[in-house]
DNA sequence: TTGTATGCGTTATCAA
DNA sequence: TTGATAACGCATACAA
């Protein structure tokens, strides 16, 4: 009855052909072939070049990047290591890379560190290993050392999302402060009287540093009584966060008042938090947040976007950049959010 | 007032140490180093170990994959190849598929196709060109002649998601079939007068089909009257969505009614199309889908879970496993899925 | 226990 | 207009 489809695949195994076959098949010599390979076609006799053209179809071959590498130390590899993968804030810049990119031949070898500094420095070491061209990163901030080893390297790297201040890297985020400002100056104009900035822990990440400097700075130029309303949880222990909430909510009776999330994550814990402990947003309690996830919309919450797409495509051109021109001085490239208003923020209503 | 930090960084440009170098430092030959860095430690002496191992600290060497590479076939990279890296299905699965390959040596290169069989091809030949050891492809459906070649040359190949009937390739995905038929028979239990299948357009997308069928064949089995309630509309063109979603509210007035979505983004549509249309979720209209995003406990919406973190788990170790074992019998992995029942989906309430 | 020589697939140098 | 040869960094067969 013939061999069985099984059989078919398993017989092949096929390795691919080399520059070497294609100059056997076309009956010239590699040197040739590559000239080719390289453009320098103008160069080559008609003949010549029309047996080449079939004998690469013919073996369907392909030029090995690996050799090519190797031979003359470019992989056409980009690293990116990322915190979180599974943060839309994460895929829309990953995107935004990836669209440059590709078009200038390069690819992506992504990582994901959920933010553990110890994969971050494994995977700053495999990507070293693989040659890559250059690299962005999200960083944890715990592996300067291994970074500046790269830039020694020659290979550029780029910050996304953080900042370290004693690297002399290019930054490409959000301008935290602008925005925060923004968003507080509209919150003011609201009439809120409680803001409650809640974050996870800072220490070490810039951009929550950045927006909670910006709150404290706001609001202590108005002599606004929440300075202090600043709450830093832990997520992975879910009672802090309950704790810091009901806090907050009793020290804010009466008063027109309001969350100010961090971030997408915070937000969404938030979110889920007030729904359990039967808090209606935003009649019991105003939120506003970092980030634009698609859910918030469909809950009408008030966000600060972030140019994600923008953030990515700026770090990969800035990559790119470098590797034309070289070694460049670097710089903080700070991209403006934008405030959406929606439903979560109403203006106080007085004596209603 | 000295050296800016811009002209250290600039001065700076050290090429990488290599075998020799490294020989060199140590004063042995490169095979010694090559069997140190291979493993075959028990075989040197004691002393030329202690001089190696101080060598490659002083010089910080790091052998280069990309000459392994070339010497032994292999490159330590393995290909993900997704239609939409923006989607958290996507990302969940990218997560469980990274998880595994790390601690095995391997690195992933992503590749986000926006679901355009072009990009799609281009990707192929650009993971072909750097030797990819295995590939793990949601596939357009398009480049099945590509892939196929990619597995002739002995290149493991998975499918996620999307199964491609005349290839026979490794599949994993979530049991459709299953999936579907027990979430149809919890929701004709709830009593449901009519249900409405919404999706986007089956053609070549098996998930897709998958899930229609079963939602006819169990409808056609029971002689349920919403047999013919399948609604295929492309999101691109906004007005579909909203002219069949009118369509069946109008023909399912008085009805205990519901749609069901096929996957999240459609999901997302609807209740965003629903609230704009001020219809109530779940007073109006009941609503069902696949997946589990984020927001679906928030809107308290009735799901059927993927195993998405545990898909990407299994292709990767499907590749591994061939990448080890050589060629193998094709098979189909079907993980379950996991109805998640909500608040979007109450049962019929008689005479109300 | 260690070293020499060769080759992986490419490109560049030099020569013809 | 084309080709022989060496080199990229590493691993291995074979010697010593």
């Amino acid at each position: 009855m013939g061999k069985s489809n099984f059989d078919v695949y398993k017989s092949e195994g096929v390795k691919r052909p080399t520059i070497s076959d294609v100059a056997r098949t076309a009956g010239v010599s590699k040197t040739t072939i590559s000239r080719f390979l390289n453009g320098n076609v103008e160069v080559l006799a008609e003949g010549t070049r029309q047996k080449i053209v079939r004998a690469i179809a013919d073996l369907q071959y392909q030029p090995s990047r690996t050799a090519r590498s190797l031979k003359d130390g470019r992989s056409f590899l980009i690293g990116m290591i990322v915190a979180d993968i599974t943060n839309p804030y994460t895929t829309a810049i990953l995107r935004g890379a990836e669209n440059i990119c590709k078009p200038n031949g390069y690819s992506l070898l992504v990582c994901n560190t959920d933010n553990d500094p110890l994969k971050e420095r494994d995977y700053i070491f495999m990507l070293q290993s693989h040659q890559i061209d250059g690299l962005i990163i999200a960083t944890t901030g715990h592996n300067n050392e291994f970074l500046e080893r790269l830039a020694g390297n020659e290979i550029p790297v780029v910050l996304v999302d953080r900042k370290i201040p004693e690297l002399h890297f290019d930054t490409v985020s959000v301008d935290n402060q602008t925005a925060t400002q923004q968003a507080l100056f509209y919150l003011l104009d609201q009439g809120y009287e409680r803001i409650a900035f809640f974050t996870e822990p800072v220490y070490g990440v810039s951009s929550r540093e950045e927006r909670m400097s910006a709150f404290q700075a706001v609001l202590r130029s108005y002599g606004h009584p929440s300075v202090a309303d600043v709450f830093q949880v832990n997520l992975k222990n879910p009672v802090e966060l309950e704790a810091s909430l009901r806090g907050f909510l009793e020290s804010s009776a009466g008063y027109h008042r309001i969350v100010f999330a961090v971030n997408a994550v915070m937000l969404l814990h938030i979110e889920l938090l007030a729904q359990q402990l039967g808090i209606q947003i935003p009649k019991d309690l105003s939120l506003i947040g970092f980030d634009n996830p698609d859910w918030a919309p469909l809950l009408g919450i008030t966000v600060i976007a972030q140019p994600t797409y923008q953030i990515g495509v700026t770090a990969m051109e800035r990559v790119l950049l470098r590797l034309q021109q070289g070694p460049l001085r670097p710089s903080d490239f700070r991209l403006p959010g934008t405030l959406i208003v929606r439903d979560s923020t109403p203006g106080q209503v007085r004596g209603g």
